[in-house]
RNA sequence: CGGGGCGUAGCGUAGUGGCUAGCGCGCCUGCUUUGGGAGCAGGAGACCGGGAGUUCGAAUCUCCCCGCCCCGACCA
């Protein structure tokens, strides 16, 4: 049982300055984490109980999937990330240091390598696999910016588990797995949550998904479609585009026109109507949007309404690893490429490869530059005048985009990520050179899969998610306690009745958190109550006298008085339910 | 790393060159009070982020450093 009277806990008023999003005052103000450093914080009571509880359902839910726990040193040697070259790869997120004889250290942002070695260490023969083992252990990156409290610290606790197994069949079962496994978690940890298509990008994966819990604070930004639940990352929306067939050679031939002024789409769409008259529209004008891809010139072509998103180019474009815009140095190397009047008409001659979003598809008429100063060009069309290498996604996603599912308009929606899921592949096995004997005898390169689940911005996701404009909300497996008893007054008959209600809770098996302070007013305990957010609360004051106590649900703020005699039994039915 | 802002007691803050740095919350003592962050009285608690400088005099002005928050870049 929780005592208020000697339990380490001080309530605050006022919101922290420090803070600016939802969970972390509240988390703050009700005394369940302080701040440490830059997104660094420590637990107090309160705080640290609803943590392990939460801790416990992930630990159960994995263990429950038949995955082992293991635990690694938060501290490591450098060697293992040398190899995996994630040593610089990392950059300066790393957090690094030396030992007294000048060795490198690091604090593991990630275990990958750790994880590959110990199976490398046991295991050498196709008939140890599959395998799953995970860890929940406190992992550090050096953000470039910390924020929003304990959603993004550069100390966190992250559950990580990884799959091995010997063929990319087995490595599906081991997602889909563990896939069953977090959709059981987050509903038990009380959690809205989308599970969005992700890319798995530069790690060399394949399939991927985010669990992503919807929130105005969240810092991601996803694509969902309301009328058929679809949902994906901005970098994997799919572009829905209609199928035409258009006959291309009737399309009156190019045309070349001054445009002196022009610099913007919007003052080319006003030079068009003002010429040519018609209603035409940023969307009928081609950008063309020059890029350096290792080294080498690119464009990429986009409707003039839309930008070019580079994340979601950069993890669409296949085999490249780093991109940049044009700069003036590059348009002073290819003197055929005129700042702002670039069509893709004469690419080969320039020898820029050409890539085009879908809705630049083969059959549609284009206006663009005319590569020449102030003029621009009508009637281009693609697969008459220009071909182009590859179709990527390379447009920013906006909301009424059509989803690629159903066509109904998408909106564009926050959340805080709390899972992911991928195919990691042999990248980690390769580098490190974790192989088994296969049935054949044959040296196999294993297959693994990495899932994580951020254990501590769970704390902060579901506070997100379930507080209201009186303080914390928790829903009942993560709450500190089942049940906030609280007795108001300075009679000593109700002292010794709350004393005794506190007693027969806890005997039935419920977890307590008593406010027994003598000196405290009501108001301050049902404030503290309210802030603190235990689903249930049961009062025992004024109403003793009348042989009643009152009962009140948090989350709904419904209240009803209970006689005296039945208040136990009648809670016990409730919490039990 | 670019832009903006902040640093005064545990928390929230006032104080733009002049007396002993003020207030609210919280804390301690006493009395009163006990169903919505109680009242009165007394009290403890601050190297005003650090350093250097300007000045008769610096929380206040100048420079450097450090820390923190927000937006962006970046990122699981």
């Amino acid at each position: 049982m929780l005592r208020m009277s000697n339990l380490l806990l001080r309530t605050l008023r006022d919101d922290p300055a420090d803070a600016e999003v939802a969970s972390h005052k509240l988390l703050v103000r009700a005394g369940f984490v302080r701040r440490i450093a830059a997104g660094i914080y420590s637990w107090l009571p309160l705080g640290y109980i609803t943590y392990r509880n939460i801790e416990n359902i992930v630990r159960e839910e994995m263990d429950a999937a038949g995955f082992q726990e293991v635990h690694f040193p938060a501290l490591l040697p450098k060697e293992p990330y040398e190899k995996t070259n994630r040593w610089n790869e990392y950059g300066p997120d790393l957090f690094r240091l030396k030992d007294r004889k000048e060795n490198d250290f690091l604090l593991g942002p990630t275990h990958e390598e750790m994880f590959t070695l110990m199976i490398k260490g046991e295991f050498s023969s196709y008939k140890d696999l599959p395998i799953s083992i995970y860890q929940i252990q406190t992992k550090y990156r050096d953000e470039p910016r910390p924020r929003s409290g304990i959603i993004r610290g550069r100390e966190f606790v992250m559950k990580d588990s990884y799959s091995f197994d010997i063929d990319d069949a087995g490595l599906e079962e081991s997602y889909q797995k563990h896939r069953a496994s977090y959709i059981k978690t987050f509903d038990r940890l009380g959690l809205k949550y989308n599970i969005v298509s992700a890319m798995s990008g530069a790690m060399g994966g394949s399939k991927s998904e985010e669990f992503l819990a919807p929130c105005e604070t969240g810092e991601d930004t996803y694509v969902l479609c309301n009328s058929c639940g679809f949902a994906a990352n901005v970098e994997a929306m799919k572009t829905r585009i209609e199928n035409k067939n258009i006959v291309v050679e009737n399309f009156p031939s190019m045309e070349i026109f001054d445009s002196p002024n022009t610099p913007t789409i919007d003052s080319l769409v006003d030079l068009l109507n003002n010429k040519f008259g018609g209603n035409h529209q940023a969307s009928d004008t081609l950008k063309n949007v020059l890029l350096v891809a290792d080294g080498k010139p690119i464009s990429v072509l986009v409707p003039g309404d839309r930008e070019v998103d580079l994340k979601r180019l950069q993890a669409n474009l296949s085999g490249i690893q780093d991109i940049r815009l044009f700069e003036d140095a590059d348009f002073a190397k290819n003197p055929g490429l005129v700042k702002g009047y670039v069509g893709p008409q004469d690419a080969k001659k320039f020898g820029l490869t050409l890539y085009a979003d879908p809705r630049v598809s083969v059959g549609t008429s284009w206006i663009t530059g005319a590569n020449q100063k102030d003029k621009h060009v009508r009637n281009v069309v693609h697969g008459r005048d220009f071909e182009v290498t590859e179709f990527v996604e390379a447009a920013e996603v906006k909301a009424g985009d059509l989803c690629p599912n159903c066509a109904s308009p998408v909106i564009i929606d926050r959340a805080i990520e709390i899972g992911h899921i991928f195919q990691l592949g042999r990248k980690y096995a390769k580098a490190l050179d974790l192989t088994v004997l296969d049935r054949d005898g044959k040296s196999q390169v294993v297959t693994m899969g990495s899932y994580g689940i951020g254990v501590s911005r769970a704390v902060a996701a579901i506070a997100e998610q379930t507080h209201d404009e009186l303080g914390l909300c928790w829903p009942r497996e993560v709450a500190p306690a089942d049940i906030h008893l609280v007795a108001t007054g300075k009679d000593s008959e109700i002292f010794s009745l709350a004393e005794k209600f506190a007693k027969e809770l806890e005997s039935l098996g419920w977890r307590v958190l008593f406010d027994d302070r003598a000196d405290a007013s009501p108001g301050v305990k049902f404030k503290d109550a309210e802030l603190i957010g235990i689903p249930y609360i049961l009062v025992v004051g004024k109403g003793v006298s009348e042989g009643k106590v009152e009962f009140r649900i948090r989350k709904s703020g419904e209240k009803k008085d209970l006689q005296i005699t039945e208040a136990i039994s009648e809670i016990n039915t409730i919490l039990n339910s």
